[in-house]
DNA sequence: CGTTATGAGTGTAACGATTCGCGATGTGGC
DNA sequence: GCCACATCGCGAATCGTTACACTCATAACG
């Protein structure tokens, strides 16, 4: 085995207190003896070992991170802001997954409870969230970095979907656009709910009715904006834009077009949602509504780090992240 | 405090190694009380102590991922593969990034041991490898997911950089362009030296001076790939073609080089490096050497859990991953 | 000189679970 | 009536570390 904090204080002649000491609050042992002990450790190879210091002092110096999916750029930008976050707070990052499912995300905050400090999750159904960690009796501090019912008593943070979908479809509304497409979400998804109501109210107060706009599904990936895009060519009339409730699918969709010889923004426009970093280098480059997704990332941790280090509990709180529209030449 | 076994043990009246008995090895325990310390354990929020139960019988359950960053849709990628078989396998994912830096990445090294079962691990710079589980150490198995020099025992994958780069610029000078610049990537990174020794090679298998070429410098980002863009309008006469280190620099380039209205492939054929999800929705969609990037992750990890489960040392072994020339139509 | 502080270090009991050896039952078969 | 077997309890050890309550010397003070 390896080699452990009683080796080195038999060792270096002291007994594994001051070993221990050594290592945590260094200032209560003189630094003769200091020196003495690190210089064995040192040439023992010792390392302590975290999980028993995990046991012991009750901390493991780790966060888990549950989120729907672990890659794409969307993710990968909060998986940034957190990443960065936690590495000044020096903890380590445990990702979990869920892949869209509600289950699976349940049973990752179950099964990180224990191993974690705290915990970041981002669900893809906000009324998922009732009474989810009184349920599961989670008592490690938790951040929620999407919407929670605003009645429950968890941290969360609210991106402004409904504005957001709203001022991206006006702005193809003062376009001169009349006939709006959408390209929706995973069905399941709140965001995509929100999302659509704002592009619906936009519609709906410009005179204009929603219920005879083209409606595609899609799923979030580029690959299904593509075959979104794909079944716009097949309409018996393009619509004159298209919203598209993220930035992947537009970008899919005005590849689909592109190849079908539709001229974007000439005669269609296109509007994404996220403003994801690929959003800025496409041609042409894509007007969307900005998310401040690595600020997502970086506060939530922020918050839940304050929270992991607070004596008394904290008040929850529900941080609203303003959207902004970015327009660029897609539109 | 949360429950533990021995609340557990009292309220169902048994021991607390019966309860035990029935989360580990349920067979040596009666149905009946199997099912009255499940219900009691579920009715009290039992959940056994992670922490503890590493301690105890030396497994985290966990494997450490170490890579250049986290973030963006390369490392995005491996992160999925990884993920896939790591949820398989029921363990978990720690990352840790090393912002490109050998000595973060070293630091994650030597702290990461101990506190999972194996470690999955990304460096920039090959040669770095030298010694580098002996100096730290490290007890457990290690996968290296780049190329590790062939004369050391590491388990490691090796990307076909020289013949993918060669294979990329051949198809460019076969395309008829003469004029062929490169845009690197961060300048110790072993892939892009590797990368840029084919780029060369084919050009002077070809008769055509590569030092008369241009050469931009990247560091593996859009943003960069942009700039580089910028710098190739400002170059007295554009290149016919660009072979760009990585897509993620060709992407931010093709955006620049067609705000510049340099038509691509027309007035310039750009081709990229990785075949990362963006690079056929893009327009044009890019020529590419395609990187096995997820099946990197997946393969690595299980290969990493086969040596975690492994009784007897496996032999290490290095893996090739080739590459694949995709034509698509920036070319 | 006796009393207190203070600094340096020790010993031991947690932390929560697993595991082992053994022993104590009870049950059924022959 | 005896034996094998299944089921379960009990105590103690183990994992490696940290926290708490001490001891022991030396210095400082009036």
């Amino acid at each position: 085995m390896s080699v452990t904090i009683r080796d080195v204080a038999k060792a270096a002649d002291v007994s594994a207190t001051t070993v221990s000491r050594v290592f945590n609050h260094s200032d209560l042992v003189h630094s003769d003896t200091q020196e003495r002990v690190r210089n064995v450790a040192n040439r023992m190879g010792y390392r302590p070992n975290a999980t028993a210091r995990s046991l012991s002092h009750g901390r493991t110096q780790t966060v888990g991170v549950i989120l729907p999916a672990p890659h794409g750029e969307f993710f990968s930008e909060i998986i940034r802001g957190i990443d960065e976050v936690a590495q000044e707070a020096e903890h380590y990052m445990l990702i979990s997954s869920s892949h869209y499912s509600l289950s699976e995300s349940e049973a990752a905050l179950q099964s990180l409870q224990g191993r974690v400090d705290g915990l970041l999750i981002m669900t893809i159904q906000a009324d998922a969230q009732r009474g989810l960690l009184d349920e599961y009796a989670i008592d490690v501090p938790v951040v929620f970095m999407n919407n929670a019912s605003e009645s429950l008593p968890y941290n969360s943070f609210k991106i402004e979907n409904r504005a957001g979908a709203y001022a991206a479809t006006q702005h193809l509304i003062e376009r001169g656009h009349r006939r709006i497409g959408i390209i929706l979400g995973p069905p399941h998804s709140h965001d995509v709910r929100e999302r659509r109501t704002g592009y619906r109210a936009a519609l709906h107060e410009a005179g204009i009715n929603p219920d005879a706009q083209p409606v595609i599904e899609g799923d979030f990936t580029q690959a299904s904006g593509y075959e979104a895009g794909r079944q716009l060519l097949d309409l018996d009339a393009l619509p004159d834009a298209v919203f598209s409730c993220n930035d992947y699918m537009a970008i899919g969709a005005m590849s689909a077009l592109q190849k079908g010889d539709v001229r974007i923004p000439t005669d269609l426009a296109m509007a994404g949602f996220d403003d994801i970093p690929s959003a800025q280098y496409t041609t042409p480059s894509l007007t969307t509504i900005r998310v401040p997704v690595y600020d997502l990332g970086r506060r939530a941790a922020e918050r839940l780090f304050s929270m992991i280090h607070a004596a008394e509990p904290e008040r929850p709180r529900q941080t609203v992240l303003p959207t902004e529209l970015i327009v660029r030449a897609s539109t």
